[in-house]
DNA sequence: GCACAATCATATGTCAGACGTTTAATTGTC
DNA sequence: GACAATTAAACGTCTGACATATGATTGTGC
């Protein structure tokens, strides 16, 4: 874990990286303590600013820690599903805004990985995960509800869904494809009678995860694959065709 | 884009989270470039090597990136799905290996998203990813190649299965679940006669793609993925004979 | 001898000022 | 008008210092 080539610039992400890499192999396990910031610095040659920067990297990767104090220090973090939600999600979004990926193609990623949860969602459901379910289409359900909130009720059923699985690995690659599609879905506005049938769909799909019907709920899914992409589509034939009349 | 608390702790994260928030919520478009290192400092009160620490947090997130010179400074980053990627595999190579993940958790939530993918594929394969394919099903099939390579092929093999389905979203979920595999994967030693029967999998996958039979390409995949679990757990069972052994 | 308080040592967090380097725009000259 | 030299802006790095948090040590009183 050393080596700076001869090049005086981009210190601070080559001393990153040759961190990274000890944490990566396995040279530096989980809670073990790094030197400190001056000890990093004369290992290194380089200044502590330069040090500081470098870590400053790892922890926003959630790869370390620090801690202030007499025992102190930076520590090598044991990631967390949990940590990674959240640059799952930060990333995924803006992967999708700043690319001009289409409604379309997002939506089909979405369901496609859904879908695959499904199946394992149907054997291993607890009572916890169809509490959620329900209680979020009864929220769904309500009048009156904006469309913000009622597309963030989605985004929790859907998650809850995919957390039926049971499996941490799935729940957090999911993450990403079902947060990130909440902007898009909320530049629809949701018609009481389009609610009415996406409500409809989310309250199947719930009683086939209860009856364990892995068939019936990925047909359902499909369905509201289907009915998503419609209304996303009508959305963009009703500005285009506004922008043809202007 | 201001705001910090009396808390004279943790500035650049807070500053960093600032402008993180700025990004994701539109007011700073992508190419937009941020104020100087040192008009920052003036703006948030803080010196120079704060800001610099913050800016540092934000690059690691490749949501901003810097330029040296006359015009140069901190602009907002067109984040790329190719940049995306190595964050993604970082990220998820990590979780398995310190979440004690089982071998079984992961590969069902890789294999449950691959066959997610296999419809679409075998719908849009083009004559590059079935070459690609089939270049790795040849490298495989090799005598000599260390696990290794055999595992690298593997991997090469699936990304090319997954990006055949032509949707950048699918391929950026896949890649962490496909790549975090790699390191579980390279723990199996492969005799001559599971690497034969893997390389017989895949190249009658790639023939369920090239005629576009989805269904095919379904149930061996289903079949890869029993096999792998099989070959996993072979090696389990016979590290704890040698335990009981000892 | 033991409990509690004061002190100390260590390490991160922050600051101030400076110099080097890169790069583009400006200026000057032929 | 084209090309070369200068200049200015901005990042990258360094030095040295002070502030603050926190565990360990020491000292004191009972």
């Amino acid at each position: 874990m050393k080596i700076d080539p001869k090049n005086p610039a981009d210190l601070s992400a080559q001393i990153a990286k040759a961190i990274r890499d000890a944490i990566m192999s396995g040279d530096l396990l989980v809670d073990e303590r790094l030197p400190s910031e001056a000890e990093l610095a004369e290992q290194f040659e380089v200044s502590r600013p330069t040090v500081r920067e470098a870590l400053k990297r790892l922890g926003a990767q959630s790869l370390i820690r620090t801690q202030r104090g007499a025992t102190g220090g930076a520590f090598v973090n044991r990631l967390k599903f949990e940590d990674a939600y959240g640059q799952q999600i930060t990333t995924s979004t803006l992967l999708l805004s700043m690319n001009d990926v289409s409604f379309a193609t997002a939506c089909e990623a979405r369901y496609a990985l859904e879908r695959a949860c499904a199946p394992l969602s149907a054997q291993r459901r607890t009572a916890d995960h169809l509490a959620t379910m329900r209680a979020e289409v009864y929220r769904q359900s309500q009048p009156g509800l904006t469309d913000e909130a009622f597309c963030a009720s989605d985004v929790a059923f859907h998650r809850a869904l995919v957390d039926a699985a049971g499996n941490p690995v799935l729940s957090y690659q999911l993450a990403g494809a079902v947060e990130a599609m909440q902007p898009l879905m909320n530049m629809i506005t949701f018609s009481a009678r389009s609610r009415e049938r996406i409500v409809g769909l989310h309250s199947a799909i719930a009683d086939a995860i209860e009856l364990q019907d892995a068939a019936k709920a990925d047909a359902l899914l499909d369905d509201l694959a289907r009915y998503t992409q419609e209304l996303a589509q009508n959305v963009i034939s009703d500005r285009e065709a506004a922008r043809a009349q202007s």
